[in-house]
DNA sequence: AAAAATTTTGCAACCGGTTGCAAAGATAAA
DNA sequence: TTTATCTTTGCAACCGGTTGCAAAATTTTT
């Protein structure tokens, strides 16, 4: 195993030190070929001599893979992403493939970043994110890139595997979980107004509060998932005539709500209940004590990565998949315990 | 800008389209080359036309660059690292650079994945980590590959760039805050303990207190950057005797040494202080409030990168840079005032 | 032992680009 | 107009691999 310095040998000074062709040393590398054992061992003995690893860069130029995964995210400053990340490129190593991470945070030229994929021959692109705008991930798909979007809505496109929660049935699971506390004026603070998720949220969420029209409901809009946005949000809220209850659409943005919520003098969840959304793992620290709704991030990104998997294995152009799991109530210290 | 669904147009074809050959392509794609304007103008007419992209791969081939900058990591758990990801995809991005990233969080066969990368041609390698094994980024300068060592310790080798901060100045930093509030039993409750960080924060520590021997000093090692490390471990100190002041390694040790010390029913910063470190966004929310000390993150990160570009851009093998930025005392609740 | 079937091997072409070099074309100088 | 200089162009070889194909070597069958 002799290191070179610098200079990497290639496949032909292997074949050379061998004695053998070229083409007996790509075969001994590429699983699945025909070599005999004789063979086969003296490449494996003059490749350690040298140190020869094969360029996947060059393979990829005859096979058309190169292992490359786009992995796209607009989201670097919410926790719960760094658990993304770790999950998806730990699976993504798993199955042998390698992520290529575009961050669109604040990018302005989104389809640059698209093109650059392109570029780089990725076989396939994760989408990540749940506020990227409606129609993003068709550029992928046009392109006749494979596609999987996590944490996203299904939509018109028969191209694009989306893997993603149950929103709407979320939604619902808040507005029964503040009823059950009794209420009569609740809130929905949300997320980005537009991002399809917010507005699902809100759909269920609506869809039960329907039911119980004597309950008041007031509906409000946070820029995006931060501290700074939910402090914002429920001080003007405050300001305007507070509820009773209120379902935040991310945890960082009900930490933000809380304290906002405290400097004025509230006590939760004795005046004012709360539930997050995500339970990052924050939320369930001994001065935060959340109570939240999980999605189920571990399950959510395995099953995006195994989809992934099948559609690179197979050859055939895959059948579209979509999977939504289904959320959970996590009940700590954020509002009145029930029952 | 036609979309030919799934096969991508060559160089070759969009040649053919213009009447020029190949080179002639070639040559306005890359920059600096000389094209007259009437063939550049045809090239790139038929180039929009047929949607034409180059391959950075196959274009990696002969000109030795791909463009590539392996990011390895360790610690997808500590919220600090989501800033880390989000300067440095950001400012890679910056230079024209993409990030391949390699988590290595419970990798046993770190090897593996230094191959890895050799093998995808990149560029150069960021390790971005305090607590890798010494001996870790080696691998990458024994087989040529431009380094730079971010968060690391200057070493014995010469081609291993390293940029982070003093540890053993941001020990002292610890050390002086805590004798500023007259404590006379403090505590150093430090990371892992193999790791230079957690060693070079000490040896500044106990510099400092080495000139004060009235003051008892203990010194307790967490097992690894988590909140129920920082718990567990100041659980285990409470029950073997409480100072009065910690330097936690951390601020999510931090958390979780303060979470296991209110717990026990002592009060912060009245009964116990505690100064963490890093300085993370969320020391600063209201219900955290934690005095800690900040690591410049962001400039130590541009730094790494334009230290980076620097390497790429000049053919000469670089001269080594070290450098180190100071670190600064952010004082909110968790520790009394002084003055 | 010869014929048939199977496996292993090397040749040569190709993947999608770049680039040194010499010829062709354009421009400037004589 | 002729000659010298500079720019633009295409040819062909190369980057580091893979792979179809036919020849060579080996194994199996008869």
């Amino acid at each position: 195993m002799e290191e070179n310095r610098g200079k990497r040998p290639t496949l032909g000074e292997v074949a050379a030190l061998a004695g053998v062709s070229r083409s007996a040393v790509s075969r001994t590398f590429t699983k699945g070929a025909s070599v005999s054992p004789l063979t086969r061992s003296k490449v494996e003995e003059a490749a350690s001599q040298l140190g020869y690893r094969p360029n996947l860069l060059a393979r990829s130029l005859t096979t058309r893979k190169t292992g490359l995964v786009g992995l796209v995210a607009n989201n670097f400053h919410n926790p719960i992403f760094l658990e993304v990340f770790d999950l998806f490129t730990r699976e993504l190593q798993r199955e042998g493939l390698r992520p290529l991470i575009v961050n669109l945070t604040n990018e302005t030229d989104a389809l640059r970043s698209v093109q650059l994929l392109l570029e780089y021959q990725v076989d396939a692109v994760v989408v990540a994110s749940s506020t990227l705008p409606v129609g993003f991930a068709d550029t992928f798909a046009e392109a006749g890139l494979p596609i999987v979007h996590a944490f996203g809505r299904p939509g018109h496109r028969k191209d694009i595997n989306v893997v993603g929660i149950d929103n709407i049935e979320a939604g619902r699971l808040a507005a029964r979980r503040l009823i059950a506390c009794g209420y009569d004026r609740v809130g929905f603070l949300g997320g980005p107004e537009k991002a399809t998720s917010t507005r699902d949220r809100l759909e269920g969420f609506l869809d039960v509060l329907s039911d119980y029209p004597k309950i008041q409901t007031r509906i409000d809009f946070a820029g995006d998932y931060t501290f700074e946005s939910g402090f914002d949000e429920m001080a003007s809220i405050i300001l305007r005539g507070l509820g009773q209850g209120y379902f935040c659409a991310d945890d960082v943005i009900s930490i933000g709500a809380m304290s906002a919520l405290r400097r004025a003098g509230y006590r939760i969840p004795e005046q004012v209940g709360i539930i997050g959304f995500n339970d990052m793992e924050m939320a369930g620290w001994d001065n935060v004590r959340l109570t939240t709704i999980r999605q189920p991030l571990g399950a959510i990104i395995a099953e995006s990565v195994n989809c992934l998997g099948l559609i690179l294995s197979s050859e055939i152009s895959n059948p579209t998949r979509h999977k939504l799991f289904p959320c959970e109530v996590i009940d700590r210290d954020t509002l009145p315990l029930t029952n």
